[in-house]
DNA sequence: CGCTACCTTGACCGATATCAAATTGGGTGG
DNA sequence: CCACCCAATTTGATATCGGTCAAGGTAGCG
């Protein structure tokens, strides 16, 4: 136990500012809501967007600027918080490659509802929304993607809400360690490593607690021989027990 | 004060079960949605509303049934729930006159995600999800609109889950009945009425909180003058003092 | 006028937030 | 590879908001 350590979680090798062009259609062509375009239009559609890179801890946009932009990301993993003043925030979502976000209502005049914010290195496509809308109008299909991604997040808002304010802190942390190991889990040795850089602050703000009583939690969990975590990592050990015990009550 | 009370809200004079073609295609011209929409579709798009009155308590979509349709309130008040199992449930909104509803995503493979049910008499006009995206293959407009409403529910959601966690149950009660209130205000005599039954467990569902809780705090701003109340309705003696509780810290 | 669903009030207790120190993981530079 | 360092994390003690359980009240519909 008193061997040197290292995170283990991957290290994302893009260079900054930069994810090649191969790269960006294949992520684009790749992309559900892109699926049943045809191909002259998504061409036409790929031209719009730009890329650019991003250190960990950068923002891609923040809560209250106008809403120019659509984003997709191509590599690595952002958060997305809504913020009330200086106060405590809720984390949304954990943004993965091929990921929508940005303004979604697609209307320019409406402000970014909420703030991305790069975890990893990575690199977002971006594309104006007046464009986007100028391919919206050819291609209706592409509207009802946007709806559904809409759709789910307020579900997602919705239930988070409802647990908040029913279930104690430990079955809303085993909860969302359940979802974020499915979205972003990756098998290491003995352990299911939750692939991304999150703080127990963050981990606070996703279950609307304080980062004292996640860090509680964790360690009981820990003792349980459920997880298995370091600084800003967690891997699961028993998963199982983990489904258990937000099944339960 | 010995004297007999009747509830101050506004009766709901419809027939059951009927709102007249006139009402109806005024409701729907006078929608946000529709206003760009040019005469000829619109009349088409018309056709397909088919119009129906419920009694107070009926419900007009559960959470959980395939989401065929897509509604438009034409008169009365509505609320939108979303339950968890036996538990306690969220309430999402209060629906009033010209709002939308129903299965926004649009993809009727896709189950409703909350229930609506009348809080007056009321009538709502339906149409089916396929139809109307056949008229939004013709003007994409309307897709912009319907993502709107998403967006801002969305939008919704998440500031109530980052108060549940944050406030004190007196300031979200106040910081919703100022809400409401804006939304469904009707100036009486000597206060401010929210015009809509809303039971204290339906507040106690809006703030995320049992209805005790809200009573307690109800009861509160009775003695302080800041409201006045009856079963099911609440009437603002003190705009302003009930702004100011939400606005400090 | 009576009944019942809705609302109020009280007592009690437990889960969490807060405040306050330690402790340490693991990145960095030598 | 090792020592250093600091933000991230853990842990403790304490206060308290609000949930739960349990009776009553009462508004206002029929």
């Amino acid at each position: 136990m008193s061997q040197r350590q290292t995170s283990p979680l991957s290290v994302v090798i893009t260079e900054p500012h930069r994810c090649s062009q191969d790269m960006r259609s294949r992520i684009l062509s790749r992309l559900p809501i892109f699926k049943e375009l045809d191909e002259q239009l998504m061409s036409t559609l790929f031209e719009y967007f730009v890329h650019k890179g991003y250190e960990p801890g950068e923002t891609l946009h923040w809560e209250g600027d106008p809403g120019e932009k659509l984003f997709v990301l191509a590599q690595g993993k952002a958060k997305l918080t809504h913020n009330d003043g200086q106060n405590r925030g809720v984390l949304i979502d954990i943004l993965d490659r091929g990921e929508i976000f940005g303004n979604l209502s697609l209307d320019p005049q409406v402000n970014y509802a909420n703030t991305a914010q790069a975890l990893t290195r990575c690199c977002a496509l971006a594309i104006n929304v007046d464009e986007f809308k100028w391919v919206l109008d050819l291609s209706p299909k592409l509207a009802l993607k946007t709806l559904q991604v809409l759709a789910d997040r307020a579900q997602l808002a919705n239930q988070r809400f409802l647990q908040a304010g029913t279930m104690p802190v430990e079955q809303r942390v085993a909860r969302t360690l359940v979802s974020l190991a499915r979205k972003l889990g990756k098998q290491n040795q003995d352990y299911l490593l939750i692939d991304v850089p999150l703080t127990r602050s963050d981990l606070a703000d996703m279950v609307g607690a304080t980062q004292e009583s996640v860090s509680r939690v964790l360690s009981q969990f820990h003792a349980d021989g459920i997880i298995f975590s370091g600084r800003q990592w967690v891997g699961i050990r028993d998963l199982e027990k983990l489904i258990a015990l937000n099944a339960q009550s």
